[in-house]
DNA sequence: TAGAAAAATGACAACGTTGTCAATCATGTC
DNA sequence: GACATGATTGACAACGTTGTCATTTTTCTA
């Protein structure tokens, strides 16, 4: 048996192979009596349109691209559904396309996959998403795309993106352990490439500010997304003369570094030490205690961005418009009041 | 600036396109001046062959599809690595298909991928690559395949495939934990639709024979590849009159569980009890204490199956090789002799 | 140096689909 | 019943590439 292709359809269905094409593409004007004949042939014979035939010939598109360069597994897979579970709905392809955001030819990379697969745009991640150099290559390639970016005020070429509002969860991390009673909590950055991380730290900062507590610098903490950092960074701030009794890890693999140095040390948390993180990971749930975080809800914010570019390139809205997401406070049992002065 | 296609190329070095064709391709034939005229154009035109166009036209194929149902984010993520770092490095595309193992149609879902993306072949990973009615189907469709898997003796209709030896890796943990002075060693299953759950039980059963310790029924608790089958089956051992002292989950996930009731329970791990995961999985690593588990090395083994596959298309050799990998026992701070007896 | 063999190159069809445009058919109007 | 109108259908080119096969050029042999 070899493979039906359109001919096939139209001889069995005594029609011409426009016919049977406009059956599939469903296009007006075939007739209620045509239609189904040419359904019932491309029944019998389990004919499905070949996608490199369509994509050559027709101008339209059929295919989206992912482009994403984190290590984190969980936000990626949550990426990759949302983003797919779209592109099912509207019968799109997905592909995806992992890279190394420091790489100098990747704007190039970028306007070559766009080209030779024919994708209809691009779902950028941070931190490219965030990336101005790009933006602009790409902008100047007319390459359609839609952002997933942390910050508001990221110029974006006029781009349309989908805004994670960090800054506003990592306040209300903040603000939950203030009310919990801590005045020292240190935070821990994440990693200098992604915009996330300086919006988290504002969260943090303008927190602080509100309840009137003082900014105390040894107890804000750079490094990166990783556990090791984190692991580093809180034997850094147990060291010091007066530790904090909370700590806001700008993810939960920092936070997850945070637990395990407290547990080595000897410190139970929540009652010792408050620990909070960002992301609402497996790890988060899974961990003794659970930890406490913020909800991104990756995947419907993937699923959005999704939604964005197909409309765009199918409704040719001109006006960028952009989305807004705010990551929602998830209190588990990893932070608490402080201990009370002992005496 | 419009895209260029090989007729541009040709124009301007001054050949026919099939020349341009030939140098692309690196076919023999091609005099050294003609492929630097050649390539010299192509670079200033900034060509990229058109992927549609060329699996249109060429019974070749140019990527290949990984099909996976797996709700854990890390092996899929390592699984599409290893695939992709192969694809990339001989020039494929990877189209990626995530799915539900047990929806009625999928067979006809994957030829129609195959068909319709003119797929050089899949990448299955558990648990389609253990379906022996999905195989048979493919099979008839002389779909080309690599399974991975995780049962030397399961059927697979002569395909290729790349066997995970859990059963080895499963005898070597249990070991591990007999060696440490453990004789009450409990077991928890994984999932009934993978084959690797039967498979490490084996191990299991089979180290605890080789050490002439008799196997405790009531130790042997089913469940599947979850935290919350962990946790619950760890309640219901340490409910028992005489609970174990070691509890090895089938996945690192169900040892999370674990270790969280244990946590809840007052338990101290390692001293009052020795866990043990498989997979090592980021959690493994980065709970405190660190599970010890054993290595999958999925990313390898995706690397070699991709390879296989591509091999086995280009060579066109019948011979359907197998290869075997044997996870690595991970020994981390989890597992610790039983304390002595209370006197 | 003629002739043969081998290497290099090109003309053209073909892959399976959709776009364009013309042709045919059905329907309604007077 | 002739004509206009709109709905339905089909013939054919085109998308950008590779496969086939013929042709030209170069190299080798005697």
């Amino acid at each position: 048996m070899s493979i039906a292709t359109i001919k096939d359809v139209a001889r069995r269905a005594q029609v011409s192979i426009k016919t049977v094409s406009r059956v599939i593409n469903q296009e007006a004007s075939v007739s209620h009596g045509t239609r189904a004949k040419v359904l019932k042939a491309i029944n019998e014979l389990q004919y499905r349109p070949d996608l490199s035939a369509r994509s050559l010939r027709s101008a339209k598109a059929y295919a989206i691209g992912l482009v994403y360069d984190n290590p984190n597994a969980h936000y990626i897979i949550s990426l990759q559904q949302g983003v797919l579970s779209v592109c099912r709905e509207l019968g799109f392809g997905l592909q995806i396309h992992p890279c190394d955001s420091t790489q100098p030819g990747l704007a190039r990379q970028l306007t070559d996959l766009v080209q030779r697969s024919h994708l209809a745009g691009l779902v950028l991640a941070p931190p490219m998403s965030e990336d101005p150099r790009l933006l602009k290559v790409l902008s100047e390639h007319k390459v359609p795309l839609v952002r997933i970016i942390s910050a508001m005020e990221d110029p974006g070429d006029g781009y349309a993106s989908v805004y994670v509002d960090d800054r506003d969860a990592a306040y209300d991390i903040t603000e939950h352990m203030i009310q919990l009673g801590h005045t020292r909590i240190a935070f821990l950055w994440g990693g200098k490439q992604h915009r996330s991380s300086p919006e988290r730290f504002k969260g943090y900062e303008s927190a602080l500010q509100d309840y009137g507590i003082e900014m105390d610098k040894k107890l804000v903490v750079p490094g990166d997304y990783s556990f090791d950092d984190g692991f580093r960074g809180a034997r850094k701030l147990f060291a010091l003369k007066d530790p904090p009794t909370a700590i806001f890890g700008s993810n939960d693999e920092i936070a997850a570094g945070v637990l395990a140095a407290a547990r080595a040390a000897g410190l139970n948390v929540p009652y010792d030490l408050s620990i909070a993180g960002f992301e609402d990971s497996p790890f988060s749930r899974q961990s003794w205690p659970a930890l406490t975080t913020a909800r991104q809800a990756t995947k419907t914010v993937a699923r959005h961005a999704a939604r964005m570019l197909i409309a765009e390139l199918q409704g040719g809205s001109e006006t960028a418009h952009n989305e807004r997401f705010s990551p929602e406070l998830v209190v588990r049992g990893s932070t608490a009041p402080p201990r009370p002065p002992q005496g």
